[in-house]
DNA sequence: CCTTGTCATGCAAACGTTTGCAGAGAAACA
DNA sequence: TGTTTCTCTGCAAACGTTTGCATGACAAGG
């Protein structure tokens, strides 16, 4: 690790001015082709790579974008941190991840700290207060999502329409009774999910019942399980894959068959084709709602704050293994 | 997003030199602490944060790890994230986070790109040649995790005595015919644990049967279990976990009980008890590791680049539900 | 041949910190 | 009271870029 070269030493060496050099880099067009090509060629020989950090204070740009989400370890958002990380670095921006690991002081600590130093934030499925995020996302370039509050720039993944969906097929297979177990309270979709199995229940006239698994966990669903069937739910919607792998790692513990006694449609298509049967589920395109985040945090036409625009990307149902017609007894 | 202030502004305002209010944050035993309250009061009342670019540039420290993971979206690599992650802030650092996508290539395009920007680099399980790992590490600061190659500082998570007594106990219950079914070529774990299981095998005078499961997917894994039974294994190690599931996704669809006609054990516990029966397996100390290689890469003990040192953490097996009798035809 | 314009490059200031050095008091000592 | 030591604070240079402005060379147009 010898100390890293400077421009300045570059321009030395080649007999050029240091704005040379940084032009070879930034502004090329500028430039004499020959001299780029010159330059780029030293560079690459002596091993040069410009300095970020005096980059940044220079231009004001911090060349890199902050991520926070309240879990790592849950498969919903590694493919979302993976898709904001590829959009950020095709825009040349790094990208700083930090977990909340559910705990909204803790969230509110880091996006405090993280903002003054990156272009913006991406706030996943936060778990602060709505009055909160209002004040933080006018303070700061944040861009929620998964989150609804207004005033701020958020992009939803909104499964609304799938789970009308999701219901209509399962009182068409002749299911009537339906039961949701939901995650974390403090999350929007959990909230959204909810009320929109209730809503679409009543409307096609179905015995709806509501069951809350804590914290969100596979443990939490599968201590839940015995409750569910027991107060006669045939057909089970699950906050998300996590909940719902976990409602049959019960039901496969008590010998309660799926689909035969009971069905289950999960949310996020998190665990894609990895359980046994293949779960049912809600599937989101979260490849683009990154892009979309991504892009409003790196479009500087806003050289401040955000606008509180809406953005919402609806699911889509997936019927793989875990729904079909009730057993009648 | 009004600019912030800068410590050049809230000197004038406090009416003392910037010096004095940069003391107040790094140097505060310096001051009379009257000062230093009021500085850092001051500092509080206008939102002041410092500004880290300027200070990276002026100090020459970073202030942030990176942290280089060949695909974030497999179970095993998000607990160590997390860890690394609470480690580095403990230590004062942030986190870069990238993805190589099992890619060399982008690989040592990433440590290239990231290595100048950041104090030094965790790279984990990397898919590079030795020879590039050596040579790259005598040019910046890397700390590999997974990876055992000569003159680099590494922490590794061993296998070996844990596969041991899981060849023991496969042994006592019986199995004489044992599959390794292995995952990425590349990895240096995939390397170590099949050359464990085979040596272990020869010793208890086991049939030793090795299989690879390509990319090292779940799908990968269940396309191959019929082909492992069909061989006449009575037991099988796997590579990962996920390789695990996989194959008990296989036996699943083709009503081969587990444990009762074929014996699995994962590896990396990263499944917990999520699947049906409980997985047996191989549990690591992740975040010890983790830990380890953060204050490596902290301790500026060595301005430059890190002590070929090697550190192993050895597994531990775990059994669950998945290991019994081998049935008797 | 002079003017005007264009193109490629250089100069120097600025970005916001940190830090070695120096100086002003105050306290301690003789 | 004079000297020394200590404590606290300020000055100014440095970190490695970027970029507005100025300049010189050269080509084109008259």
């Amino acid at each position: 690790m010898i100390p890293r070269p400077t421009i300045t030493q570059l321009a030395a060496q080649l007999g050029v001015s240091p704005s040379t050099v940084s032009r070879a880099f930034t502004r090329p067009d500028l430039l004499r082709t020959d001299t780029v090509d010159r330059v780029l060629a030293a560079a690459q020989a002596v091993g040069y790579v410009p300095n970020n950090h005096a980059r940044a204070l220079s231009t004001g740009k911090a060349g890199a974008i902050g991520l926070i989400v309240p879990d790592i370890a849950n498969p919903f958002f590694p493919p979302l941190i993976r898709a904001a990380q590829n959009h950020a670095t095709a825009a040349g921006l790094a990208v700083f991840l930090a977990d909340s690991d559910e705990n909204p002081d803790r969230e509110e600590r880091l996006i405090i700290a993280m903002a003054p130093q990156v272009e913006g934030l991406l706030v996943v499925s936060s778990r602060l207060p709505s009055s909160r995020l209002r004040d933080l996302s006018g303070r700061y370039r944040l861009a929620l999502v998964n989150r609804d509050v207004g005033g701020t720039f958020r992009v939803l993944l909104d499964a609304t329409s799938a789970i009308h969906a999701a219901l209509s097929h399962l009182a068409g297979l002749g299911h009537t009774r339906i039961a949701y177990v939901g995650g974390p309270e403090r999350s929007w979709s959990n909230r959204q999910r909810r009320a929109a199995v209730e809503k679409r229940s009543r409307e096609l006239g179905l015995h709806f019942m509501s069951y809350s698994a804590g914290p969100g966990t596979y443990e939490a669903a599968k201590a839940l399980s015995r409750t569910v069937v027991g107060n006669g739910a045939t057909a089970v919607i699950a906050f998300d894959d996590v909940l719902a792998h976990g409602l049959m790692g019960g039901f496969a513990e008590e010998k309660v068959d799926v689909p035969g006694d009971v069905s289950i449609i999960g949310c996020d298509d998190a665990l894609a084709t990895t359980t046994f049967p293949p779960l049912s589920t809600i599937s989101f395109r979260v490849d683009e709602a990154a892009a979309e985040a991504v892009h409003a945090l790196t479009a500087h036409s806003s050289p401040g704050t955000l606008p509180a625009t809406r953005v919402a990307f609806e699911g889509s149902l997936v019927l793989r293994g875990t729904t079909s017609t009730p057993r009648r007894d």
